[in-house]
DNA sequence: CTTGCACCTCACGCCGCGTGAGGTCCGAGG
DNA sequence: CCTCGGACCTCACGCGGCGTGAGGTGCAAG
C-alpha cells in the first residue's frame, strides 16, 4: 500500500527535508534513524516508515529534544506526552531566566560604561568585577546608595580617597611590623583617618560597611594576592584593637 | 613589592576562586593562563599577576564571554569595551529571543495537549507537526479560526471528515488511472463532495484554503512520502480539470 | 572510455571542561 | 631510615550535534 512510492536515497530526502545528508548519516550512526534498506551497493534507502520517523524526529527536534530523549521517546510509548512537555518546557524556561539575568548584568554594564567614557579593556575588567562584587554583597538599594554618593563627590575626590588609602595602608603595616600599641596617638590619628576613609566610601551607612567586611572576610584570599597594599585579616584585627582604644568601630 | 605573597599552588589557586584545578589546567593548556613560574619538578606556581589576570578572566566569563574571545580581549587593549559589550549584548538577546519563541511554541503545544487529554507520544509527534506547519502557512488569526471551527464541529465529525477523505481520494485515484474524462458525471459528483470538505475544514475562508493549497505544493514530497492516501500534484491538477467543467475552484 | 555527480566510510574538530589512569613530589609520622 | 597520604603532574577520552574534509565506489550520460 505504501511502496507505491518509490524509496528516497539520502540526497532526495535530504533536499525534501531540510536536512543535510551528514544529518541522515548521523542519525543511522547513532540509531536514532535507519534507512530499512540498502542497494546492493550500501546506498540508502528510505521507505515511507523511515520518513514518517524523520518527520517524528524533527518535530521533536523543532521543540528542542535531544536526540538521546527524541530515540527514548520514540521507542517507549508509556511516556505521557503531557508530562514531558511540561518538563521540557520548565527546563527551558529556567534557562532563559538565567539568560536573562545575564542580559541584566550586561545591560548594567553597558550603563557603566557609558559614564566611564572611553574605557579600554583593562578597565571594563575592573568595571565587571566591581559590577560583579557588587551583585554579590550589596542590596540593590546601596548600590545606588554608593554610586550617587560617587557622582556627589565627583572623580578627583574619589582618586584622592583611593591615594590616601595608599599612604593609610603602609603606615600601618609599618607600626604592625614594630608593635606599636594601640595607645600611641600617631597610631590613633592614622586609626581616625582610616574611619573618615570608610565613611567617605559608606557615606556612614552601617549596612554598606559591614557588607565590605564581608567582602573581605571572604574575599581576602584572592584581593590580597591580586593587589599589593590591601588590608588583610590580621590588619583588620589589629585595627580593631586601635579602635577600642579610641572608641567607636572602623564606621 | 607583589613577592611578599608566597605564590599560591594551584590547589590553592582553585579553592580560593572557586574554580577546578581542572580549569587552571586547561586555562594554562590552551594558553589562556600559564603561571609565570613552576617549581623545579614541575608544580605550577601562580604570582600576583596572575591571580590578577584570573580574575579579569573571571570577570569576563562571568558575563558569557567564550575563552578565546576572552584571551583576544585581554592581549589587544585596542578593542572597545563599549562596543564588545554591545555587541555580546546583542547577540545575547537574540538568543533569548529565539528561545522564548520556543517557550511559546511548547506553551501552545501544552494548550493543545490538554484539550488532547491522555495523549500518547506519538500522538505527541503529530501535534507538534500540525502546530508548526500550522505556524509556518496560518497567521494566527487563521489558526484561531481553523480550531474555533473543530471546537465547533466536534471530533466525531472531524472523524468522519476524516473518513470521507478516506474514501474520495482512492476514487479519485480509480479516476486518474482509468483516464475518465472531466465531464464524467460521477466524477464531478465526487468533485462536488471534495468540494464540500475542503469547505467543512476552510469554512469558506479563500486565504486558508490558499495556505492548504501552499502547503501541499511546498511539502508534498514529504506529506506523500509519508502518509499514503494523500493528495498529489498530479491529483490536484487532475482534479482543476474536473471543477473547470462544473464550475468555480476547488474551494 | 571518461566525465561528473551522488553515494559510501572513516575520522578529526568544535567548547569547556569532567573524569579517570598512571606516575611523581613532598611533608609528617613511625 | 622508610612509609603513607595527599597534592601535584601529564596524557587522553567523553559530552552533543553535527561540519568538513579525505579518499574511494556506483551509476547514468556524452
Amino acid at each position: 500500500m505504501s511502496e507505491l512510492q518509490p524509496p528516497f536515497k539520502v540526497g532526495a530526502l535530504a533536499s525534501a527535508t531540510g536536512l543535510t545528508v551528514r544529518t541522515l548519516h548521523h542519525y543511522d550512526e547513532i540509531g536514532l534513524l535507519s534507512p530499512s534498506a540498502r542497494t546492493p551497493s550500501g546506498h540508502r534507502l528510505y521507505d515511507a516508515h523511515d520518513v514518517q520517523r524523520l518527520q517524528q524526529i524533527q518535530s521533536l527536534r523543532a521543540v528542542g529534544f535531544p536526540l538521546e530523549e527524541i530515540r527514548h521517546l520514540l521507542s517507549s510509548r508509556q511516556v505521557s506526552a503531557q508530562r514531558v512537555i511540561a518538563l521540557h518546557l520548565e527546563q527551558l524556561e529556567q534557562r532563559i531566566a538565567e539568560q536573562q539575568a545575564l542580559a541584566v548584568r550586561l545591560q548594567r554594564l553597558a550603563r557603566h560604561l557609558e559614564t566611564a567614557a572611553l574605557a579600554p579593556v583593562g578597565d571594563l575588567c575592573r568595571i565587571i568585577e566591581a559590577t560583579l562584587m557588587m551583585e554579590q554583597y550589596f542590596t540593590p538599594e546601596q548600590q545606588d546608595a554608593i554610586k550617587a554618593r560617587g557622582a556627589m563627590l565627583g572623580e578627583q575626590a574619589i582618586r584622592d580617597v583611593e591615594a590616601a588609602w595608599g599612604e593609610v595602608i603602609p603606615a600601618v603595616r609599618e607600626h604592625m611590623a614594630r608593635g606599636t600599641p594601640p595607645t600611641d596617638p600617631d597610631l590613633q590619628a592614622l586609626a581616625r583617618r582610616w574611619k573618615s576613609l570608610v565613611e567617605a566610601f559608606t557615606g556612614g551607612d552601617h549596612a554598606i560597611a559591614a557588607s565590605v567586611r564581608r567582602m573581605y572576610d571572604e574575599q581576602h584570599e584572592v584581593i590580597n594576592a591580586a593587589h599589593a597594599n590591601t588590608p588583610d585579616p590580621a590588619m583588620f584585627a589589629f585595627m580593631a584593637t586601635v579602635f577600642a582604644e579610641i572608641g567607636g568601630g572602623p564606621g
